[in-house]
DNA sequence: TTTTGACTACACCAAAAGGTGTATATTAAT
DNA sequence: ATTAATATACACCTTTTGGTGTAGTCAAAA
């Protein structure tokens, strides 16, 4: 690698990109070139910086962290991303590695990962937190990988209604349909997610980001 | 103030940790003194060190951070205690002043308001996050402060459970009580909380931080 | 063209949840 | 000592949900 590793910061925590700032001013082959605190502010920047790697938090406002990184993987192909989260979310790990992350840190891990994992990805490695592949990979290969696929789009349409506190009978007066064929839906789609009641389909629906509030 | 003043940290997240420290380090009047990854390594470790202010993560594991401060305001009363965290949830800044916080800062904030808050609080002063401090106030003066406090502690126990995908059967027979008690309980807090049926009840409980997992 | 998947609708029935009101024992607060 | 809040329990009754299975229509895919 010739040259620095120019950085780009993505994080809605004003308090963390000092943080990762501070932290990394004595490092001789890093730069930070740029920052943004939402997804969209992100995006406008690329525009003008072309950083090497992506420091992204998962969990930003206005344009997620997937999403950002989905587009920029595709827009942006030589730019690497590094995700950056407080939990280890299975799900998010998995939607952060289809959407062409490269490494996945935890946000409670050391100093010392951090920049080890800018170093690999900056050479075209990869680099995860250990903890969050060793849940992941348990639940790839545990089965279904995606349940979301599973389901129709009038089901999940169905759920979206559900958590919105309606029931049977109000949502087939908004879809125009019938009440049992409400019930069908909703009863077809908790055997396909093997969710026994309301507060499953719920849990289940705000887990896997089928609502939009 | 003669001296450096001497500070503790106590946050889950290492990487958070890591951060502060560097971003201190070029500050003459600061030193940090120890640190801490849960609410029990910092008791034990007040034992032996005697810090002038705690910066507190809110939400750490075995002993959270509120009840970190209740205990420590009470046995070390002359320690000031900085709370910080991700979000600005108006429960937890009410309970944080209530166990006796002296600052409450988001971690979305700047380096200088950090510092700011570490320089007041030092001196005797206090410094609240300007957002969470009006968000606050408003729905102090609104009444309705935070419908969780309206919740006793046996009906925030049982929607828990509900969130579980539990039924009340299975409830009561987890609980040791009867069947009808639980629906009371369920019932009652869905009458406080004006919601209408379990999927309220289990957004409620997502929205409102009930839930561990 | 046949098959498959999705959407629709219903039967039959059981279990669970939800609405309103009453009541008692215990405990905490004033 | 009295009040207020909490946890407990039940009656009565309606609505909603959940479980299993069948079946017709239509459009897309093989």
């Amino acid at each position: 690698m010739q040259g620095r590793i120019k950085l780009f910061i993505a994080d809605d925590h004003q308090m963390f990109i000092d943080g990762i700032k501070a932290l990394l001013q004595n490092t001789e082959n890093i730069v930070i070139i740029g920052k943004a605190t939402n997804g969209k502010q992100l995006i406008e920047k690329l525009k003008e910086l072309s950083p090497d790697i992506i420091l992204m938090d998962i969990g930003m406002p206005d344009l997620n962290g997937i999403d950002a990184t989905k587009m920029i993987s595709k827009e942006y192909p030589t730019i690497k991303i590094i995700a950056l989260t407080m939990y280890d979310d299975n799900n998010r790990v998995v939607k952060m590695l289809k959407a062409g992350a490269k490494g996945y840190v935890l946000k409670n891990t050391t100093r010392e990962e951090l920049l080890h994992a800018i170093q690999t990805v900056a050479v075209g490695g990869v680099h995860y937190s250990a903890q969050a592949v060793v849940n992941t990979m348990q639940n790839i290969s545990d089965k279904n990988s995606n349940p979301v696929a599973n389901l129709t789009e009038r089901e999940i349409e169905i759920i979206r209604l559900i958590v919105k506190e309606m029931t049977n009978k109000e949502i087939a007066d908004k879809l125009f349909i019938s009440e049992l064929t409400v019930n069908t839906h909703r009863k077809n789609a908790m055997r396909k997610l093997e969710i026994k009641n309301t507060a499953g389909l719920v849990k289940f629906a705000i887990d896997h980001h089928l609502i939009d509030n």
